[in-house]
DNA sequence: CGCTTTTGACCAGCGC
DNA sequence: GCGCTGGTCAAAAGCG
């Protein structure tokens, strides 16, 4: 059946209510580009060609399940490599403006089982050459699906923390290359481990100092 | 040797 | 019920 609900608009929600709860490494990401675990040694010279994508330009991303507003709006879309912070489109838009490229896709899925997932999640586009970006955590990649719509495979990553069942998806765009989407599911229960190695040095020197 | 990645198989939800 | 699709599992291979 076409009759996808209409999903409740998306309020536009400050900044900081955008970040994932106790991952503070997301800090880092309404830059330019995201930091990237080899940026380093490739430093990412691309131009910016389409300096305001439109989510209905890639049907191969659940924009539907990333952006369900289900529980007050929790699951964002931020386009870390243009505008920060910026809500892209809201599900009900993306419904009303669906083309019939991706009506069948997200028709599906907009009531499948990965929405019974009631996770708070949030997606990044990020322009970068890696797929894979460097937020601080360790991750185990459990599995690579080709995706209908596009010509690049999705890869599902676990946090290996023991006790964290946080997921994340990544998938490069087919009509633009050099954006990578990168899906959060879950909110870690740990500290990011390299962000504290970070600062641990740095708060005992606080707690040095202050006891002048 | 332990951890990660790869990859085919399997399962569940959905439309027809 | 069947086929399609996305998500997960798990054995094997790879790597440091």
């Amino acid at each position: 059946m076409e009759g996808q609900e209409p999903l409740p608009p998306l309020s536009l929600i400050s900044s900081p209510l955008l970040l994932p709860p106790q991952n503070p490494s997301f800090l880092f990401a309404p830059s330019a580009n995201f930091p990237s675990s080899s940026s380093s040694s490739t430093p990412n010279t691309n131009p910016n060609p389409n300096p305001n994508p439109n989510p209905l330009d890639y049907p191969e991303i659940d924009w539907i399940g990333l952006l369900s507003a289900q529980a007050g709006g929790r699951d964002q879309t931020m386009d870390t490599s243009t505008k920060p912070n910026t809500i892209l489109q809201n599900s009900a838009a993306l419904s009303a403006n669906s083309g019939e490229e991706n009506k069948g896709n997200n028709k599906r899925r907009a009531v499948g089982k990965m929405r019974k997932a009631s996770r708070p999640r949030f997606a990044f586009q990020t322009r970068s050459a890696d797929d894979i970006l460097d937020d601080g955590y360790r991750w185990r990649k459990y599995g690579q699906k080709a995706v209908k719509n596009s010509s690049y495979p999705r890869s599902y990553y676990r946090c290996t923390h023991h006790t964290c069942n946080v997921k994340k998806q990544v998938q490069r765009l087919s009509k633009d290359t050099s954006i990578v989407v990168t899906t959060y599911e879950g909110i870690h229960n740990h500290p990011c481990e390299k962000l504290m190695e970070t600062l641990t040095p740095l708060l005992r020197q606080m707690q040095f100092l202050s006891r002048f």
